[in-house]
DNA sequence: GTATTATCTAAGTCT
DNA sequence: TAGATAATAC
């Protein structure tokens, strides 16, 4: 029990509180992991199963750090058995194993947003419904926010409330949309996101049976970041706690940042009427930051109405002012925080992962990305188009969907005539057209088309025979075949990889090296269930797709991303600490972001995005925004965000003349070459030689442009490429040494002397040179 | 039915 | 700016 040593008294009071309903609140830096590790692994050492816990976290990265740290608190590798993951995925697991109760295959697909974006286009289409007026992004909306809500397709319709705010919207088609949208989702054998938490309830509801198994299963029910559950999650842990309302909840109420997807922040302020004898905890130490971070994030916060009482404190030191730095233009930002990032590396012998950008919008990436790359600070960005969502990647993801699922439409639609197989749109709408008549799926029709009357000449009749043999004889060897063997076989014979390799333009070559490097991850992930001995899931293809499905970015660092500047979104920055935080674009509309200046409820939302972004900070914290910046492709000018005004001044130190400021703002149009000079007129003492230093082309530089965007750690190890050479020994973090025995592009064949040969494509292999 | 080009229009945050 | 869609030519 010496861990319970580490802990401060509020925080120890939290972790041996392990019996009953206990709600945490947990101040941003105030050691809220450790107060759940050290609970989780408490519960261990008092004799409770590790499969008997459940515990809830907000990315699968954390869970599997917190594993991590459990075990080596309870000293064994039980820790693994702990049910610990997002709602998603753990329910997705839950609901695998009990499918068919609820009418679904147990290998059903999850569609992703552009799935279900897809699906509502189509059913728009057949409804003929303007998708001007309802837009497809308004609809799934409107339909993910009922299923959170646990309104079914038919309570919609019957809802005289919601059908009245469709009529006054303009939008009465909603219900019947959300309706058929359900409809082809489960004849699809599909499930979106929302399904995963909606289904999760109606299978606890109608199977009294399954509940209660899973209520003996789960003694003991942990759920992080409270403040961020939505109804439909807030009553799975309801229910599951019921027995034995061992129920734990560790949140912040001042940062809750997810109301747009259906989170409830009264779940948090209720949970004390929800259970009785409640006991709550308040985390109100700062560990993390300075002083002068603490208490201006603590001034910031002061301007939100609704929240729980509670004082943030720190005893760190008082720690530097928060800079506020101007610039002329959005691109002028992104060279200002490179140049502030590259100086404050030299002074402060900082390494590149102590830094992180942080902004409102993906957007905004560019112009960051642009400044780092022309100052080579290598960086990476978190979230965003993830490799998941290109189109390529996507592709070769539909054929596996498809051949483990052949209901999948979604799936369907997208490979059928890819590559060109001659099957066109008009086929396709007959085809679509018979299955919605007979409520079956289009593969029911297509491996059938002798059973039904398409009206297809004998020409496109054999080339759709010709494609469901294809995608038949992939499903036969489901059984025998390994993942890797399994998806290199469907990524050959579809032609999916020869399309691919017979397009030499630099995006069509990254976009072959995507698949291989898909390809290579799969093989990895096959070759996983050899290193494990006591791992018995299998590893075939089905297991490495639906772990795909619910991958979020976070889950998926690259190691050799370690030691870059992180660029991420706010939201993706929750939970994580950087000794030098840069916010940038604190601009009125931007953030605020225009959509939610009109109401108080949206306007305290950002207000607690601002205050997750400044508590991120450990040391230093930078806050910058523009005079101009592109949008909808023009310039456009911009206000400081009123968010600076509301941060007390004693914690603030700005960086440009900020007596004149009322007025230069207004001249700003006039003089635009006033705020460029001014922004110069910050020291960098160092970025005029290091642009000397700079080859006018860097190799990332000459890399695809998309390759860039999309996958910037691509480019930036790259040049440790060019030093090997074959014959070369060399060490690998995962294979050991080895000898390189031949170089070609840009992959490497090395002989290992533990793990034998293999082919590593170097730029994502980490190779270090031995000698 | 396919491939190429021209035009449109949309950018808020995420599982 | 870029991805999606429409229009055009083959």
């Amino acid at each position: 029990m010496e861990y319970l040593n580490q802990l401060n008294q509020s925080q120890r009071m939290a972790v041996e509180a392990t019996e009953g309903p206990v709600m945490v609140i947990a101040g941003a830096g105030s050691g809220k992991t450790k107060v759940l590790t050290n609970r989780i692994a408490h519960i261990i050492n008092k004799g409770v199963d590790p499969f008997n816990i459940l515990a809830l976290t907000f990315t699968n990265k954390a869970a599997k750090e917190m594993k991590g740290r459990i075990e080596k608190i309870i000293n064994s590798t039980e820790s693994r058995n702990i049910w610990m993951g997002t709602f998603h995925s753990v329910f997705a697991k839950i609901l695998r194993s009990e499918a068919e109760k609820i009418g679904y295959p147990n290998n059903f697909t999850i569609y992703d947003t552009q799935d279900a974006k897809n699906l509502i286009k189509a059913i728009l289409k057949e409804q003929g419904l303007d998708d001007k007026i309802y837009k497809p992004s308004l609809v799934l909306n409107r339909i993910s926010a009922a299923k959170n809500n646990l309104i079914s397709p038919l309570a919609y319709l019957n809802d005289t409330t919601v059908q009245n705010e469709d009529t006054q919207s303009a939008k009465p088609k909603l219900g019947l949309i959300y309706q058929i949208y359900c409809d082809r989702c489960f004849k699809a054998g599909a499930m979106d996101f929302d399904d995963l938490l909606y289904k999760t309830n109606v299978l606890l509801r109608d199977y009294p049976k399954v509940l209660e198994k899973y209520q003996n299963q789960f003694k003991y029910i942990l759920v992080d970041e409270y403040q961020d559950t939505n109804f439909s999650q807030y009553l799975i842990i309801r229910k599951l706690g019921a027995a034995n309302l061992n129920i734990c909840v560790v949140g912040d109420d001042s940062q809750s940042i997810y109301a747009f997807r259906g989170a409830n922040i009264q779940n948090i302020f209720n949970f004390k009427n929800d259970y009785s004898n409640v006991k709550t905890f308040k985390l109100e130490q700062n560990y993390r930051s300075t002083q002068n971070i603490v208490n201006a994030a603590n001034s910031l916060i002061k301007h939100n109405k609704e929240k729980i009482d509670k004082t943030v404190f720190t005893n760190n030191e008082i720690g530097n002012k928060i800079k506020i730095y101007r610039a002329g233009s959005d691109n002028d930002e992104g060279n200002t925080i490179a140049n502030l990032i590259f100086d404050t590396q030299l002074t402060n012998q900082a390494k590149n992962h102590e830094f992180a950008i942080l902004y409102r919008t993906n957007a905004q990436s560019r112009a960051m990305e642009e400044a780092l790359r022309k100052k080579n600070i290598p960086y990476k960005i978190h979230g965003g188009l993830s490799f998941y969502q290109r189109k390529e990647v996507k592709d070769l993801l539909a054929y596996f969907r498809l051949v483990i699922n052949p209901k999948d439409d979604e799936a369907l639609l997208r490979i059928i005539n890819y590559p060109a197989r001659g099957i066109g749109d008009t086929t396709l709408e007959k085809i679509v057209s018979v299955a919605n008549n007979h409520n079956l799926s289009n593969w029911e029709i297509i491996s059938n088309l002798n059973k039904y009357n398409v009206g297809l000449n004998s020409g496109t009749q054999s080339k759709i025979g010709d494609f469901v043999l294809l995608i038949s004889g992939f499903s036969n060897l489901l059984q025998t075949k390994n993942a890797y063997d399994l998806a290199h076989e469907i990524a050959a014979t579809s032609g999916l990889l020869k399309d691919l390799y017979s397009d030499r333009t630099p995006e069509g070559i990254s976009r072959y090296e995507n698949i291989q490097e898909l390809l290579n991850g799969i093989k990895e992930f096959t070759e996983e269930e050899n290193e494990l001995e006591e791992d018995i899931t299998p590893h075939g293809l089905p297991e490495f797709l639906q772990n795909v499905a619910l991958l979020t970015d976070a889950d998926n660092e690259k190691e050799e991303d370690h030691n870059k500047v992180s660029l991420m979104t706010i939201h993706a920055s929750k939970g994580l600490e950087f000794p030098y935080v840069y916010i940038v674009g604190l601009e009125e509309n931007l953030f605020p972001s225009q959509l939610s200046i009109t109401n108080r409820k949206d306007l305290e939302e950002e207000r607690r995005l601002f205050y997750v972004a400044i508590t991120r900070a450990e040391k230093e914290l930078v806050f910058s925004f523009a005079s101009s910046r592109y949008k909808w492709g023009n310039v456009t000018f911009c206000e400081p965000s009123r968010f600076i005004d509301e941060v007390d001044k004693d914690f603030l130190e700005f960086m440009y003349s900020n007596s004149t400021e009322k007025q230069t703002n207004n001249e700003f149009e006039f003089s635009r070459n006033k705020y460029f000079s001014k922004s110069k007129e910050i020291n960098f003492s160092n970025s005029k030689q290091i642009k000397e230093q700079t080859p006018l082309q860097t190799p990332q530089q000459i890399l695809p442009k998309n390759l860039k965007k999309i996958a910037p750690s691509a480019g930036i190890s790259l040049p440790m490429t060019t030093e090997l050479v074959s014959g070369m020994r060399i060490s690998h973090e995962k294979f050991g040494n080895g000898v390189i025995e031949e170089l070609e592009d840009g992959k490497a064949t090395i002989n290992f002397d533990a793990a034998g040969k293999k082919v590593l494509l170097l730029k994502f292999a980490k190779l270090t040179i031995l000698n």
